[in-house]
DNA sequence: TCAAGGGGCTAATACGAATTAGTTCAGGAA
DNA sequence: TTCCTGAACTAATTCGTATTAGCCCCTTGA
């Protein structure tokens, strides 16, 4: 029909309509308060060139003049969509999806953040976490500077994970692993054992630390024993005094039996995983739970665990929920817990087995 | 620091020290043609102002000047995080992904879409579209009318997968399904075998058309027998005058065995698998090869079939690199076909076993 | 002494939509 | 007739950056 095509513009509406472009301005945005006042004749017209030339407002002067995009940044220190098979991320993004169709938002992989050391760098030179209404961040652990410099600079995220403040507090949709674990301890203290262990890292991730806390605070209450071991293989700086450094599963083993433990806590599923064949191989009766699910490739095993279930879709959904909450300014909490299910696997059993 | 802070402009630093908003624009993008030149000195200053303050230009203002953002869209007809776990999309994604990051792009994935009968609608009234340089399409089946339109308003696309024509020339990034099949068929051939039959629809997207001509011809050329039935349970609408409509595994079977034939080609792998089954339960000799990987899912088997590996993930890097050629200009094929490989097994093999 | 020729910078404008502060006009009240 | 009011628009500005035309000043050469 026409030749050398050029983006159709409002300009371009208003002319064939002989009106002005803030009409067809009005018109698009269906304004019709106290102080804006257009006739029905003249909405139709406009109504019927947009029709006819398939205008579609460009987004991106949408957003330099009103302020927002309905764009939703998801930022990953990793690839988004990793080669390995088992993939951790892939039911937040699910969530994250999900919620973003609901909401009709688009979502923005920040790719191009350049790689150093194997993560992806937030800030950068041509940083583009703007370019998004906010942004979701997503990693096992996330860099503090980074959070702080979110934060002062007023850019809207939420974190998936709790995260400890950082200059302030961070907005974030996280997994209640302290009562989860508690909850595991409690069950672990019913089935008869009262001398326990935990087997984790004190030091790392938010996370990590929550699980350990509500370890000890739960044995605390059960007036039970309770030792920290640190798991073989892991770069160790246990910031717990109670923490024995052990170098491999079976020195785990030989401390916590020499302990009188008879259950075990393991912060990582495989961990958990290698200490209970050992144990089975050995024929000794150990109860092991674990704290999340699979995310190092653990040994392959038949037996049920006894361990977490991350609501991890959920969690997705509802960090852009609490993303678009923040960006509308709209009240409501910007820290969200969400209960961890614990699976009753059959690793965790009475004292003596 | 500041209370409430606002963003940092190239006005600001202009004001800082004492030049122009454009120079600073000048030396953010280090220009220094024929026609423009600036101090040392005054290069210094705006810079270290720069760094001072931390400005980071805004994305969104570029592009509204420059024309273009380094964003890439991917359109998916569904989502693109699927919940099912036999993903067939995951490799494109991954490569798409890769080939972002290499070129430092961002990948607006579109999923404000709206969804009308299960599938998200490319065009509609807060069309996307243009917020990214250009797009990425993904899906089995890609709208006619769609296409068409993307062509005429000459927004930047690449399709993964082949596509006929839409009004002109469709720019995509396919897997040469034909060769491959047709390299199926000649070793079916070389192995004895000279009845064969292809087991597929005839109607449908390009992708199976390509096959199934793929076969047609490579039996042409070996002076074979080829025969072509339409599997079981699918609306049968064929487009090919050979096709023998059978409505179930058995009833193919049968008029294979009948009509003599010793191997068949079949263009779903769940199909072929099924076949394959079937006669080895009745313990008759039948060859069967499957063109590409699971998508439905099939029977479980142990048998390793005779069966095309499609190179999703080098598909999905070669779009994002011929999107870019498109967008820039830059010279090129806009169509590119990829050799897939043929995955030899245990079910193609000598005539008589 | 004047013109020519840069170097070094700025003013102005474009990009496309949103928004605000008017402006015009018709009709009614005083 | 004048003033006022409200309906229906529009002109002008804003958002932050990129780009181009052109200005000013200082050298040089004749």
């Amino acid at each position: 029909m026409t030749g050398a095509r050029r983006r159709v513009t409002q300009q371009d509406i208003a002319r064939m309509t002989g009106v002005s472009q803030a009409t067809v301005s009005l018109v698009l945005n269906g304004r019709s308060d106290a102080d804006v006042k257009l006739s029905a004749e003249t909405r139709e017209k406009v109504l019927r060139a947009i029709a006819e030339t398939g205008y579609v407002a460009d987004p991106i002067a949408r957003r330099l003049a009103a302020r927002h995009n309905r764009i939703i940044g998801v930022f990953t220190y990793e690839p988004v969509f990793p080669s390995a098979n088992s993939d951790f991320y892939h039911p937040f993004l699910v969530g994250i999806e999900q919620q973003a169709e609901v909401l009709g938002c688009d979502l923005l992989l920040m790719t191009s953040a350049p790689v150093v050391d194997g993560r992806r760098r937030i800030f950068h030179g041509d940083n583009r976490l703007r370019l998004a209404d906010g942004s979701v961040l997503l990693g096992r652990t996330i860099d503090r500077t980074d959070l702080a410099r979110l934060l002062a600079e007023e850019i809207p995220f939420v974190s998936i994970g709790r995260r400890d403040d950082a200059g302030g507090p961070v907005p974030y949709v996280g997994a209640d692993y302290a009562a989860a674990t508690s909850e595991i301890v409690r069950r672990a203290v019913a089935l008869g054992h009262d001398r326990l262990a935990y087997l984790g890292l004190g030091a790392g991730p938010e996370s990590w630390a929550d699980r350990g806390r509500g370890f000890r605070e739960a044995v605390a209450r059960a007036a039970a024993y309770g030792a920290h071991y640190a798991p073989p293989g892991d770069p160790v700086e246990p910031a717990d005094d109670a923490a024995i450094v052990v170098r491999d599963t079976a020195a785990v083993l030989d401390a916590a039996l020499a302990a009188g433990v008879t259950a075990v806590v393991a912060e990582e599923h495989a961990d958990g995983v290698a200490l209970y064949e050992l144990a089975r191989e050995r024929g000794v009766s150990l109860s092991v739970a674990t704290l999340g699910e699979p995310t190092r490739a653990a040994l392959p095993t038949a037996v049920e665990f006894t361990s977490l279930r991350i609501p991890r879709q959920a969690m997705g959904a509802q960090a852009v929920e609490v993303l678009t909450a923040l960006i509308e300014g709209a009240p409501g909490e910007r820290q969200r817990l969400l209960p961890c299910e614990v699976v009753s696997g059959e690793t965790l059993s009475e004292r003596g087995n």
